[in-house]
DNA sequence: GTAAGTGCAAACCATTTGCACACCA
DNA sequence: TGGTGTGCAAATGGTTTGCACTTAC
């Protein structure tokens, strides 16, 4: 994804281009898949702290970015535009991070019936194993 | 469950029957769903800071409680033992936490096949709704 | 020009740790 | 008694905030 596709992208979001929001998104987009904060750290020369956050959370808000929660203190960013619903499978060994693609619980949530919630609008499913280089 | 049982199961973990212990398997024993620390505390009557995140990890450690994770910063930890596998779902305005006993997603796991894992070991399903009262 | 975004340093807050004392087995 | 658990206070570490400056549009 070129720098003016994602400074165009930012832009119809109604936030602005600026460097660090394009840094942000390049680093995300080139890679396929989630990024802890210290992983984006490192790949995008560190704008700064409070900038990261700030950045992270308005690509949040503006729907370009997704957050992640792979269990406790991994929350991990991925691109949300262009990819459609998918799952994680993390290994608890090295914290390898494997999207899947099939999510095979969407008849499931169909089917929940509960006496106290009427709608059920998002489902959070992540898979833990142990990644063949670690086994 | 009194506080005798609560003890020797205690023990037969190998831990120590204390009285914080005791106190906050009690209190997950008497709430059906999962606790926040801020909820515990209020509950048991703060042992004390350290105890309380001491003590609980160690109910965990022992299999006797079982941490659960709800979104972000939304840590929350139920009784483990005598309990079947199974999930929540979780009211995005209110928070409200409800168990969800049928696991449809079991068969979904055998299905998932991935280059790089050879062993899922856990899964985490989690849905997020808007509850009756909420709604 | 003006609002939105940035950098820096200080503030926050939940969780953790060191150490001396208390309690369970 | 010996080792585990507790209390307290201080340390930690990730995230947030206040404020003045800069940039995008």
């Amino acid at each position: 994804m070129k720098t003016h596709a994602i400074a165009d992208m930012l832009r119809e979001t109604g936030t602005k281009a600026t460097k660090a929001r394009i840094g942000l998104v390049a680093a995300l987009v080139a890679e396929r898949y989630p990024l802890s904060i210290k992983e984006i750290s490192r790949k995008v020369k560190v704008p700064n702290q409070s900038t990261l956050y700030r950045s992270l959370r308005s690509l949040v808000e503006a729907g370009i970015v997704r957050e992640v929660h792979l269990g406790p203190d991994a929350v991990r960013y991925e691109m949300s535009v262009g990819r459609h619903h998918h799952h994680h499978i993390v290994c608890t060994s090295c914290g390898t991070v494997e999207d899947i693609d099939t999510c095979a619980i969407e008849g499931a949530v169909a089917g929940i019936k509960s006496k106290r919630f009427s709608v059920i609008t998002d489902h959070s499913l992540e898979f833990f194993g142990i990644c063949k280089s670690c086994a």
